[in-house]
DNA sequence: AGTAAATCGGTTTTT
DNA sequence: CCGATTTACT
């Protein structure tokens, strides 16, 4: 009775079918939502919680979780548009890392750090495990930073430490038969270091919250009977670490309402476990199970062909996902003689299809496999001047200057923060060197706390530095002395801009007037306005807008999340991951290639193949109206031309949803074909182009010796004249033989080119005379 | 200590 | 190819 009275005032309930609506209304226990792409997925969780909040549930009192903060913010405000902004506040939601960082920053005291710990970006943890790999005089060839931190990343994920790393079998012997013994020991010293610095990298903000919910059962029951209602978004793509901490917060009240699609699972990389989904149902008896079949994203030709892609995969759980939105156009294909020309196709198509269907900018997205193939879409939009954004890449929290100069503030905020020490000891440049860096290094390392100490103390330890360095040492001790002073006095702008000023980082990237460095100056200028946008925020007490709490905000975000107004009306250039989640009229899914969608890495096993082709699938899946597939016959990569075969992936499209073309059986029949090229032929028939390489055969070389001055340019580079003596080239490697690159346009069909040929001792080079005819 | 030049090595994907 | 790192030289 009362229900139906609630459901007539209500208006957001009449928007959701059946399924959507009970996965809503049913909010007590356990409850699996297993939504197919565009299935309302977010649509249901948004609802689902401003149901909560309408019943009288305190916000305070749910928490929701998330994997971007992009699609956490999203949310929030459809919340807040239903609930209002003031109660949509006080809810708990958030990416598992910023949630579990600030749950980390108040309860910190019980795990042995202060609540004002740094956290390590990727980049911080590397250069930390290559110190450490160098200091064990371990190779670097065999001790890759990469694979170490994976291990160690992994090993977080499944809730080993240090401790348990080194008798853990498993794990000794996939290290033992990678030659790679020893990581338990630079886990080991990796994770002395960072809890020195009073720093926890990524997985950290897991497995510590697991070891405090583990170790501090009061800690334990406060957040459990604190949280009555838990939600968690894209559940297949949790790893073990965070499936853990879900269920020992879920325990007391049970009212736990997962959302997730194993077709999308797209990130075990990082040790996401689609098995968190597929047993759900074992952890959680008297489950309820809701299937959203229905797409209202995408035509039903899309639909379709998404299916038709996904049934190839053995894995998976049985759903039946249908649009009864129009049939749609076919899908689109395009193949292009190489990646430039995949460019300036697509963005022809962009150019025309815009003014028929009278689209917005806003309306396209490209998505790739890898970030390195955005360059060539770039150039072809430019030139067109169709404005695009790109998310992914080099974010701007990532950019040195960003880094160098966020250091500063970071060793304000926590002395003992020696990566950040190492990065400003001698930024701008003050005359401190490798060697006395080293020398605070090993004795920060063995008899004291942090370097900063050692630095603040430099008289009085006596480590054998000059005295003259000992100066400038204690210089830079007291400009990061009298920043900490000032810190409770100013807000974080005010901070930020003495930093700025002070420390010359600014000054000194304004005296190089070279493009480089004005950008690098816009950014620190940039980094001080979004400083300015956080002191300026109304409804935050003003107490609260220190430093510190800047700091605390931006460390998890990425690019992503700061989208601003006038970025709205673009082309969207981005990876397919960073794309889950995300919808756009036409989509344009592109490199589809053999090696590289599917990757090379991938097509070994089963397993990766199956989760390659998931992450087409969520390709496809992003498409409402239009989709389009390229792919490159050649493709340029590390200064050489590939020849490419067209993906596999294309073949399990199913044909009747392709737009006829006339290239369909080259899809087919090419995929067996090798890739040998041609000798001496280059790769665009009558010319040579700027950037094209050739591979010589090296019984037609003249072992002329004629002295080239290395790194000589060409008198003449892009007349039409043929290749002088002098002309610049560079060689590479090329599996045993040599290749030539070359720098300039060759438009004549007969060329000469200077060819360095390396001899057995790398020092003597000699220079061979090739010619090359059609 | 700092710079310029030569050499090496790397592409998945992200919080 | 480009960026990071190592080496060679001032």
């Amino acid at each position: 009775m009362a229900i139906s009275k609630i459901h007539n005032n209500i208006s957001y309930l009449d928007e959701l079918n059946e399924n959507q609506r009970s996965a809503v209304e049913n909010i007590n226990g356990p409850s699996l939502v297993i939504a197919g792409a565009g299935s309302g997925k977010t649509r249901v969780l948004t609802y689902r919680i401003a149901h909560l909040v309408k019943l009288g549930k305190r916000p305070s009192s749910i928490l929701a979780l998330t994997f971007t903060n992009k699609a956490a913010k999203e949310m929030k405000e459809r919340i807040a548009k239903i609930v209002g902004y003031n109660t949509a506040k006080y809810l708990w939601m958030g990416t598992f890392h910023s949630i579990f960082a600030k749950i980390l920053r108040t309860e910190a005291s019980s795990i042995g750090y202060t609540s004002n710990f740094t956290i390590y970006d990727s980049a911080d943890s590397k250069n930390l495990i290559k110190t450490i790999v160098k200091e064990l005089n371990y190779s670097d060839k065999d001790y890759k930073t990469s694979l170490v931190l994976n291990r160690i990343s992994m090993a977080k994920n499944n809730l080993v430490t240090a401790k348990a790393y080194a008798k853990n079998m498993q794990f000794q012997e996939v290290d033992f038969k990678m030659r790679v013994a020893n990581i338990y020991k630079i886990y080991q010293i990796y994770s002395n270091r960072c809890f020195k610095s009073g720093a926890m990298d990524f997985d950290d903000l897991l497995l510590q919250t697991n070891i405090l919910f583990h170790n501090n059962k009061k800690v334990l029951e406060k957040y459990q009977s604190m949280f009555n209602y838990i939600l968690v978004d894209e559940y297949q793509d949790t790893n073990y670490s965070q499936y853990l901490i879900v269920k020992r917060l879920a325990q007391t009240h049970k009212n736990i309402c997962v959302v997730g699609d194993d077709a999308q699972s797209i990130y075990s990389f990082r040790g996401a476990k689609i098995e968190n989904i597929l047993n759900f149902k074992k952890d959680y008896p008297n489950n309820k199970l809701y299937k959203l079949e229905q797409n209202y994203r995408s035509t039903q030709n899309i639909v379709n062909a998404a299916n038709s892609i996904i049934l190839k995969n053995q894995k998976q759980i049985q759903k039946n996902v249908f649009s009864e939105n129009e049939s749609g156009n076919k899908i689109k294909l395009i193949e292009a003689y190489n990646d430039i020309e995949e460019g300036i196709l697509v963005a022809d198509t962009i150019e025309q299809q815009r003014l028929i269907e009278l689209d917005e900018f806003k309306d396209y997205a490209i998505l790739y496999r890898t970030n390195a193939q955005s360059r060539v879409f770039e150039e072809a939009l430019r030139k067109r001047n169709i404005p695009y954004k790109i998310y992914g890449g080099t974010a701007f929290y990532q950019r040195k200057e960003i880094k160098d100069f966020l250091a500063y503030c970071k060793l304000i905020v926590n002395k003992a923060d020696n990566e950040a020490f190492k990065r400003i000891i001698n930024y701008p440049k003050r005359g401190i060197g490798q060697t006395t860096i080293k020398k605070i290094s090993d004795f920060a390392n063995t008899k004291a706390s942090s370097m900063w100490e050692v630095a603040a103390n430099i008289m009085k330890y006596n480590i054998g530095v000059a005295s003259r360095t000992q100066n400038k040492i204690a210089e830079f001790v007291g400009l990061i002395n009298y920043f900490t002073e000032k810190q409770n006095s100013l807000n974080a702008y005010d901070l930020a801009s003495e930093i700025g000023s002070k420390s010359e980082i600014l000054s000194d990237l304004y005296k190089d007037k070279s493009i480089e460095s004005i950008s690098r100056h816009e950014n620190v200028q940039e980094l001080l306005n979004a400083i300015k946008d956080f002191t300026l925020q109304k409804d935050i007490d003003s107490s609260e807008l220190t430093l510190v709490n800047f700091l605390n905000d931006i460390a998890l975000l990425t690019d992503a999340d700061t989208e601003s107004e006038e970025d709205k009306n673009k082309v969207t250039l981005m990876t397919i991951h960073s794309s889950k989640g995300l919808e756009f009229k036409s989509v344009f899914v592109v490199g589809l290639e053999e090696k590289l969608f599917p990757g090379e890495r991938s097509t070994v096993d089963i397993n990766s193949l199956e989760e390659e082709r998931r992450l087409f699938y969520v390709a496809v899946t992003r498409a409402e109206k239009n989709l389009c597939l390229s792919y490159a016959k050649h493709r340029y990569r590390w200064g050489k031309t590939d020849y490419c075969i067209p993906s596999r992936f294309l073949r399990d499209v199913d044909e009747v949803f392709l737009e006829s073309v006339s290239n369909i059986e080259d899809i087919k029949d090419n995929f067996s074909e090798s890739t040998n090229e041609t000798n001496f032929k280059n790769s665009s028939g009558n010319s040579l182009k700027k950037g094209f390489t050739v591979k010589p055969n090296f019984n037609n070389i003249k072992n002329t010796h004629i002295p080239i001055k290395k790194h000589s340019t060409a008198e003449n580079e892009s007349s039409n004249s043929e290749i002088q003596a002098g002309m610049k080239v560079k060689h590479s490697r090329f599996g045993t033989g040599k290749v030539l690159k070359v720098e300039g346009d060759i438009p004549n069909t007969r060329a000469t080119i200077f060819f360095q040929s390396v001899g057995q001792k790398q020092l003597l080079l000699k220079f061979a005379k090739l010619t090359i005819s059609k």
